[in-house]
DNA sequence: CAGAGATACGTGTACACACACTTATATGGC
DNA sequence: GCCATATAAGTGTGTGTACACGTATCTCTG
């Protein structure tokens, strides 16, 4: 079988397993951990355009988004200029989370960077971006 | 970021998307479609075997079986020689959803082959392999 | 400026995913 | 044959994922 939809959802599990048992220490999944960077880059953002970011449906970004702010993690506020808009920041403590998480993340990079060899990770890596472009029109 | 966990999760969203999109008029999901052909191939298969095979969790295979059985197409009974284990296998329902949603998947996997490329298909499936491989033991 | 259409968002529902824990059955050493 | 151990599987819980649908707010046209 060669199909991309099996190979990929089954690559992605692997592969977040081994970072989610790499940054347990840390308290974040690696989905969280991902979530909170992309946060950290486009902060304050609203919920559509985080999710346009990162290709995920808009509904599974606010669901995504409860535990971080249960934890304290991220702030929601209603947009100052447009009131539909709930704008996400990263807290104090979502800031601290992030960086006692990054060695993990690091280290499990490198996991898979060591394990595969750089150059097919990097290969692999754009393979991934141009797929997502390519099925994304 | 070249964050391989991201990647993965993030092309396996979207093309997750357009499988089950396209495969909508057969009532099956892109997943429900290949653990499906999984099993056709290994039936009668126990499931820590078939969770094995597919590099699932084995407790994600049980709920994953379960709205596949409820629509009758595959039939789970209790082992012959091991009354542990559960053994899988398709009902003629299920050979017959297979086999209507055989074109739509072969649609799905032509737009995503034209749309990226034969060789980089091929490229990237490979390197998804030796992902799963590299990061399995 | 009123109302139509567009935009931003949440909730209900259902499936996908996996860890911790428990139960049932098989196996092998004594 | 009995019991310790290993193996096969399910359930509880929590997260990740997205579609259908409904609500609130904005914008733009008449």
């Amino acid at each position: 079988m060669t199909c991309p939809c099996f190979h990929l959802r089954r690559a992605a599990r692997v592969v977040t397993q081994l970072y989610d048992e790499i940054l347990r220490p840390s308290g974040l999944r690696g989905t969280q951990f991902t979530l909170l960077v992309g946060i950290r880059m486009l902060q304050p953002v609203p919920v559509h355009q985080l999710a346009e970011s990162t290709a995920t449906d808009r509904t599974t970004l606010t669901r995504n988004l409860k535990p971080l702010e249960r934890q304290g993690l991220v702030a929601i506020a209603p947009g100052a200029s447009d009131r539909r808009r709930r704008e996400v920041s990263l807290t104090a403590k979502g800031e601290d989370a992030l960086a006692a998480a990054y060695p993990l993340w690091q280290e499990a990079h490198e996991i898979v960077s060591e394990n595969l060899g750089g150059e097919r990770l990097e290969a692999l890596i754009s393979g991934l971006r141009e797929t997502v472009e390519a099925v994304r029109e």
